[in-house]
DNA sequence: TTGATAGGCAAGTCGTAACTTGCCTATCGT
DNA sequence: ACGATAGGCAAGTTACGACTTGCCTATCAA
């Protein structure tokens, strides 16, 4: 009777890191970036002083979380946004009595 | 011009962990219990065997969060659950050109 | 008032996540 | 073919989070 929430917690781990929120707010601005993109722009914009590394370790935290999706071409290799598995994880503690939705 | 999400971060971090999770879990499902009460149904329901101070200090995060709202009374603390802080969240990645749509 | 219940505070241990460093492979341009 | 670019793999270090242990305070019931 209990639902099984096993996928969330991989969603929940990704989603714990600052830096990982920041690489998502990236991909949701423009998609399909590739690693070194996504490393100046966390410079530039966020003034993150991280290596290549970390963040390809980030990205590989987030693709097992079916949050960003891995398309390789060539030598580049684009990293799409995936919402979906947030959208099953949003409603979990919202109470059916709470409409508490405002636009 | 980007915006902050400085208190998403508190949020964020209490719900990485799945023990908080299950509080939330058990939040929902009855509101306003106390922390034996909650150490007992973790127990029982979830067997999960974790000492009262490990939930006491799950709730503190919990609460730092503002996911949960405690109320004193006597010598007895209850714990009610807020689900304002996620509604807050769930949006931030949630591109306006894809409302909800399904491959 | 005494004992039992409900909870808090402060250290200390331990595992894991984040990050680095160094070296390696693959693809493209010329 | 060669060097430059894009990325991966595998250590090692470090810092933080989860959990425990021990003792303390506050409230209620008898």
């Amino acid at each position: 009777m209990p639902i099984v929430w096993g996928m969330a917690d991989d969603v929940f781990k990704a989603l714990a890191d600052p830096t990982r929120r920041h690489i998502l707010d990236e991909l949701t601005e423009r998609d399909g970036q590739t690693l070194f993109e996504i490393c100046a722009r966390l410079v530039t914009k966020h003034g993150l002083g991280l290596s290549r590394q970390a963040i390809s370790q980030h990205l590989a935290v987030l693709e097992s979380a079916g949050l960003v999706h891995p398309r390789r071409q060539g030598r580049y290799k684009f990293h799409d946004l995936n919402t979906e598995p947030l959208e099953c994880i949003v409603t979990r503690w919202l109470r059916p009595d709470a409409p508490g939705e405002h636009p």
